[in-house]
DNA sequence: ACCTGAACACCGTTCAAGT
DNA sequence: ACCTGAACACCGTTCAAGT
């Protein structure tokens, strides 16, 4: 009856939580819960994350961030560093040769994406750094596109943080604007000409996100 | 010894749970950890937030957002809508004399500040809504001030998305990089030239936050 | 190594009761 | 109207124990 060995893993842990979070809410996502759903008993989670939930949660928060994750099944393992510089089958990474423009174009809509695909989840990245290995992928693409778009040194830096900046924020307001609306939502009336007139105004989400994306990566440019 | 009125009020609460969110962290704000702090049983905070804990969130939130909130004494209440539009001492709102884009300027750097200044409370504004009246004002002043920038119906709107993504986005980029960093952070090494060789180059938040902020009003131009 | 079961110190919220 | 006190159904996490 009582098996002691569930076939648990983090991966497996990671997989099941984030499927509570995105059907019912992160409020909901609790360790017995979470245990109820790998059919297990919620301490044996403690075995896979002995520092607890927030453990579980950087974990959620690099999943996500892993935009380019390769796909299931090869091992997650840390291998220790080889003298070596190259395993066998770990694939060298054929460079991408669109314009460094297009690059960022469809690194923004792939990190969209995955921010809008697990919204739920959002609240758990703000207090959260990127120093996982996947921020630094993102890093080195933003950097190199930048440096290849003619900028150098900390205007680098500077142009990759407005770029993240911007999709982190558009998400958000497509988030916020989405949902239900308060019990008693402030509506626009004479004291607020421009808004009213402006009422009802709406874009095509993605659209806006890629106009708002152009127009600022225009105004990136050196 | 049992006072049956304790002077308790919407906004002593919200100030409280705020001082108590900023001191100590969104997670160890606790019903029972406000009422200690209000010198009252936890269960007193329900007749003034009948719903719990979420409508006290909410009530967080549109008190954080209220950037040019009325200073502490003026009466929160809502008055009965009147026949006549002015209420005596309800001074007519002076209109600000600058031009559109030194208003803008002016509105982003407070609302950065008002969301640095509470940045524990800011996993609480993914999933709320900004329909309070404050964030009506903040729309007329964003609608007003694009169109006197030349643009018109629905690159108004697109531009304020644009500004206000940039703001709350460059806030959390802010915060992100602040904290203490993962047990394990990824370091850059020879596989993220760029990343390597751009170590350590940081500017000034604030003088990054009002350049980003200075070349995307200029891409928002007509 | 991997999981269980009981226990502890908390939570949010309801409800009847006090003044 | 405003607040209290007890109670209920949960939480996260610990610890010793099982296999």
């Amino acid at each position: 009856m009582s098996r002691n060995n569930a076939g648990l893993s983090t991966d497996r842990i990671i997989t099941e939580a984030l499927r509570i979070i995105d059907g019912q809410g992160l409020r909901r996502l609790t360790m017995r819960r979470l245990g109820d759903a790998l059919e297990v008993e919620a301490m044996a989670i403690y075995h896979h994350f002995p520092l607890g939930k927030e453990q579980l949660f950087d974990a959620i928060v690099a999943y996500i961030s892993d935009v380019f994750r390769r796909p299931a099944g090869e091992d997650e393992q840390e291998d220790p560093p080889g003298e070596d510089g190259e395993e066998a089958g770990d694939a060298e990474e054929a460079p991408d040769p669109r314009p460094w423009d297009e690059r960022l174009r469809t690194w923004a809509l792939d990190y969209r994406r995955a921010l809008l695909d697990h919204a739920q989840a959002l609240p758990l990245f703000i207090h959260r750094r990127p120093d996982t290995e996947a921020a630094l992928r993102t890093r080195e693409l933003h950097y190199a596109a930048f440096t290849e778009a003619g900028l150098s040194g900390a205007d680098v830096v500077q142009a990759a943080a407005v770029l993240d900046s911007y999709v982190t924020g558009a998400v958000i307001h497509e988030v916020r604007a989405d949902g239900l609306p308060a019990q008693h939502p402030a509506v626009p009336d004479g004291r607020f000409p421009h808004a009213s007139a402006l009422r009802g105004v709406e874009l095509d989400p993605e659209h806006r996100f890629t106009r708002g994306l152009d127009s600022l990566l225009d105004s990136l440019r050196p």
